[in-house]
Formats: C-alpha cells, structure tokens, sequence
DNA sequence: CTGTTAGCGCCTTCAG
DNA sequence: CTGAAGGCGCTAACAG
C-alpha cells in the first residue's frame, strides 16, 4: 500500500553512513559532527523525511499522549477547558485524546481501561456526575499513570487537582446579593456528591450565617445540571408562600434556563429577583444582560491542568507530592440597575 | 520505570508455547486450536495481559487514529459534531485528535503536518475561514490518506464531503420568511469564501425571485462570524431608510447577537421582525423562544462523516470515488404567534 | 565523533 | 494446527 515512507535506514544508506547516526542527527544530539549533520539533515529534508512516532515511541515506550475526560463535550465550560489542554499539550509536543462520560459511572469506567490500553501518558479528569465511587482510578495509580482532576475533583486519598475555589466564589456571589439588598435568597444546587457543589452549598450557608439571614430549607433547591432544571426550580420559587429576591445558581446551564423562564414570566432582573451565577467565556454573552457572574476561566482551567499533568508526567514533580492549585475566579457585574433601595 | 507490563511472550513462556500462537490466539485467528486459545486467553486474563497498541501498530503500519480539523472547538455545533465523531470513531476503534485551525489558514496547514507526521489513518475537516487555496491537502492527497470534509467544505477537484443542502435550506428559511408576510427580508451573510455561506445567499436569492421580491444589495450584511456582529448588523439594517421586517441568518452566532440586540432595543420577534436561522442541539433552546430554527444536527453530521471516512481508510469505498451525502435539516416553528396578517 | 549490536512488542510469512 | 525466524522504524548502550 504505502511503503513509499522514508526512513532513517534509506537516508543512512544514501550517505553511506549508519543509521544510528541519522538518527541522532535528527534528535540533534550534540555528538555528531556538524559537517555529518548537516548534511543529515538536507538529505532528509529533501527526501520529505518525517520521523515515525509510533516507532520511536515504542523504542521510547512512552506514547506523548494525554487522556482527557469529561461528563460531555459540548457543555460550554469543558468545551472551552478542552480549547485550553489542547494549546498546553501540543506545545509540549503531546496529543490529546477526548472522552466523554456522559455523566455515567460507567462509561467513566471504561474509558479509563480504554486510556490504559491506549498506554497514555497521563490523564486530566472531571468526574461524571454519577461518580461516587473512585475505584476505578486505581488502575492508574498501580500503573504509575499520572492523573490530576480538574473542576469536578473528587476527594479521593490524595491526588493533584486544579480547581477554583468554589466555597470563596460562593460566599463572595451570595453576599453580593446581600449587598443589593436581597433577603429571601435561594440556591439552586447542584449534585451534591460533586465535591464542587457541596463547596458552593457551604459558601451559601455562611454567607446567609454572616449577615443573618436564616436559612431555609425549601429555598434550596438541588437538580441535575439542564436547562429546564431551570425553569422547574423558578417554578417551585413561585408556589412559595413568601416572596424570593435573590438568586445564586451554582451552575451555568441551569442559570440560562432561570433567567429564560424569568423572562418568560416578566419579572426582571435584578429587581425582582437578583440573580448570581457561574459562567465562562463562551457563554457569558449570552447571560450577561441578565445577571452577575462568577467568571472562571476554562481555557485557563484547561491550560494550568495540563502544564501540572506535564510536570509530573516528566517527573518534575516529585512522586507523592499532590498538589492543589487554585485557579482565581472574578465576579463580573453586568447589571448597572443595582437595587440600592428596596 | 514500568518494565511490568505482561507481554504476549510471559504468556508464552509460562505455557511453555511459541509467542507466535499467543498472537494468533489474542487475534482469535481461525488457525488456532480451541483448548490452546482458551488456555492462553485464561492465561491473559489472569495476567492483566493488554496489547500494546503500539508494537501492533507499528507492526501494521496503521494508527488507527484519525485526524479532526474544526475552526473552533468551542463553538456549539463544532463540539456537538465532534461528539458524534468520537462515538463513531471509538465504536470502531479509533482514537481521535482533535485540532483547531482557530479560523486560521496557516495553522490549518501546520495542523496537517502534525497530523501526517502522526500518521493519523484519516482526516475529517471543517475549512477555516481563511482558507482559499487548498495546497495543503495535497499532502494528504500524496500520501494516499483519506479525507472528508463535513459541513464547512470547499470545491477542491473531487473529494467526499459531508454537507447539509445550504441552498435548499436557505431558499426554505426565506419562503418562511415570506409566508410570514415579510416583504423586506434582510440576510446576514458568512464569509463569502466558504461554499456553505454562498450556498445559503444563493438560494435567500431564488426565494425573493420566486415570490418576486425585489432584491437589495443593502440588505445583505456579510460579517465574519461573531456574536458582536449580530448586534452590528441590527444597527446597520436599523440606519435603513425603511423598515425591514424579517431576517435570514445565516449563521448561529450571529443569529444569537442579533437577537440580543432587537431584545435589547425593545423590538418584538417575529410581529417587526421575523428572524431565521441556524441552530443544533446544544444551542436550540437559548434561542429558541425567539426564532424559527434551520436545525441541523452537528451529532449527525459528525457521524456520518465518520463513518464514511472508516468506509474509505479500509478501502470499502473504492478509491477515486467521491461521495457528496447531504444531511437532512428541518425546520422548526418555534413561536405560535405568526404574523398571519401585516 | 561514529559504527555495532540489540532490542521495544507484535505480527506474519514460511515451514513443518 | 504450531513453531521458527525475521522485521516494522527507531533508539540506546557499548565499543572503538
């Protein structure tokens, strides 16, 4: 079919020299003559040489290769967070395969077996929402595979994560809506075996404990993560026997489905209901007229992950030493109309 | 480091057998006898035994990985195409790169060096908005790799592609547009560079010729693709010297900033203006309550392109014949109150 | 500085 | 049905 490749073997036998030497003078190794290589090199550029990989790294036993999962591709947050682990590891020279759990456990599962039989090098997770269980990850951990979590971390014994802080981004979003004068203030949660919801719940609750606003039950209202989750809780809001002026929405797509059915029922923002949610570059347009969001940064996420992943997998972190890196977070007004007043 | 990975000839040597019928047995070769396969494969299973993909496809001269080119991984249809991509492709065995042109030619054809140097068995593309002269898929073309082209395509000599019917679509939306008593219908135009883009105002124009509308040259506003430029272009149409009262987008983005700005403006969807446009799944539902969609599925997409680039890499397809399969899009009402009188 | 040798792990003739 | 032998293309000792 296509054995038309060139290889070291046809550029040695051309100069009649070795092919070990080609091939350090094609890793430009410092021990050959200049001279040699040059003229190495010219030849195969002029043949249109390109190194095999899957050769060198067999010989290498190493593949440049980084697995990636997450609940779903086309959410917003990891599509952008993708954007991000692909610029940081082609630099580096590594590739990048993507899997999607579709926020099953089981998928999750297999995946990994999939990952280790593809011999990664390294694998950047965010886990489904169904995970409650981390067992398959010691799979990795037995093969020496390194792994670092981010966003949907798990509290697994100890391992790397990139996060942002989100018991901080929660506390700093509520007692934004403290501050215009929100009173009744519920929480739209989400899954709460996700260690990142759980945070966003706390923040939450000592927010209100701070200013003391007593907190209600009924008033948080946990769902999975879709749009017409939304809509559903705005729903069960209004059946309240009392009047809620605040929201804090711990995830962005249920935000979009809030402020639509909102919309839809007329009542505006924020002076009826003052709304602060989590939200990305990619979708941040769409939410901004409405309401005031914690900006966390998935390309950035994205990046930082894999420079970490990058580092242990060439083992400049030493083994062992976990760490936990804390991507920053803003909180973005976009509303000019505060309530000042109430 | 991990120099602890079983391989076929562990297995071999604890059954005191040649490696060569652990082979055949791993591949469930024919040639094999059923006590030796089943004692090897108990064996394998025992040991945790995994192939190294590696060795094997080095061995076969084949990846079994293909190549995916997109503009942006972010943008919704892209990533919803992409899922359907990796479905496919992993069903059959196949790994996916994932790369962005990032809407630049230049790194488009970096890109595809990367991916030849990677060997990928395939490349499924989605053109830049640069790009207007494709020199460099005559790399892919010379080494006899295979590739198709899906939604973004371009009229290179002959190749596959994935499309859905632009001019067909658009000629609909306009038609919609029409019946929904529009008389001066603007069309936000894409890069008149890319087929896709030329195809949609092809046929916005043979639906004013047929109802024998007049066409003006000032209701079409070609921008690139960004959500700013919804807005943009809502101001130019406004500047008009007389009212227009319906709108073709041609692409989601814009479609989204151009909804944006008539809310912002306090214009009513569809009684002043009437707006189609373009949507898939992931992004249907924010726009929804204001537009009637051209839906077009990117999942879809995504697998039928994958598909016919398997067909093709294991020769399925007979070489040198291109198909063009055009995907079904539909059209979806989204508002109940049509503008049944002016 | 360069050549020799010996694999990485697997698959595939070719014999038997 | 199984074994022996060779090699995919590259790299890493080890010599010289």
């Amino acid at each position: 079919m296509d054995n038309n490749e060139v290889t070291i073997h046809d550029i040695a036998n051309i100069l009649e020299i070795d092919s070990s030497t080609v091939s350090r003078a094609l890793n430009n190794s410092p021990r050959v003559a200049k001279k040699t290589k040059d003229k190495i090199l010219a030849k195969a550029n002029e043949l249109g040489y390109q190194r095999n990989h899957l050769a060198s790294n067999l010989r290498k036993s190493k593949t440049f290769t980084i697995g990636v999962i997450v609940p779903r591709i086309s959410r917003h947050f990891f599509s952008s967070a993708i954007a991000g682990i692909e610029e940081t590891a082609f630099k580096a020279g590594y590739n990048v395969i993507i899997c999607q759990s579709l926020e099953s456990l089981e998928r999750e599962q297999s995946i990994i077996d999939t990952l280790l039989a593809n011999r990664v090098d390294g694998v950047l997770v965010s886990i489904s929402m169904e995970t409650i269980n981390y067992n398959h990850f010691k799979g990795l951990q037995q093969r020496n595979i390194p792994f670092v979590f981010f966003d949907r971390h798990c509290n697994i014994s100890e391992n790397s994560k990139v996060v942002i802080d989100d018991f901080e981004a929660a506390f700093t979003a509520v007692e934004h809506l403290i501050e215009q004068k929100s009173t009744e203030i519920a929480h739209f949660a989400g899954p709460q075996n996700l260690e990142i919801y759980k945070n966003r719940f706390k923040g939450y609750k000592a927010a209100l404990e701070k200013y003391n606003i007593p907190f209600r039950e009924e008033l948080v209202i946990t769902s999975t993560l879709m749009e017409k989750d939304g809509s559903e809780n705005v729903k069960k809001l209004l059946a309240l026997p009392y009047k809620v002026d605040g929201i804090f929405c711990a995830n962005d797509v249920v935000a979009i489905g809030t402020i639509q059915h909102l919309k839809k029922m007329n009542i505006k923002i924020p002076e009826e209901i003052a709304i602060v949610g989590f939200s990305n570059e990619s979708i941040s347009s769409v939410i901004e007229p409405a309401l005031t969001t914690i900006n966390q940064s998935g390309t950035e996420i994205g990046n930082v992950a894999t420079k970490l992943l990058l580092d242990k997998i060439s083992n400049k972190t030493k083994k062992g030493i976990h760490e936990t890196i804390i991507v920053k977070t803003n909180l973005i007004e976009r509303t000019s109309s505060l309530r000042t007043k109430k």
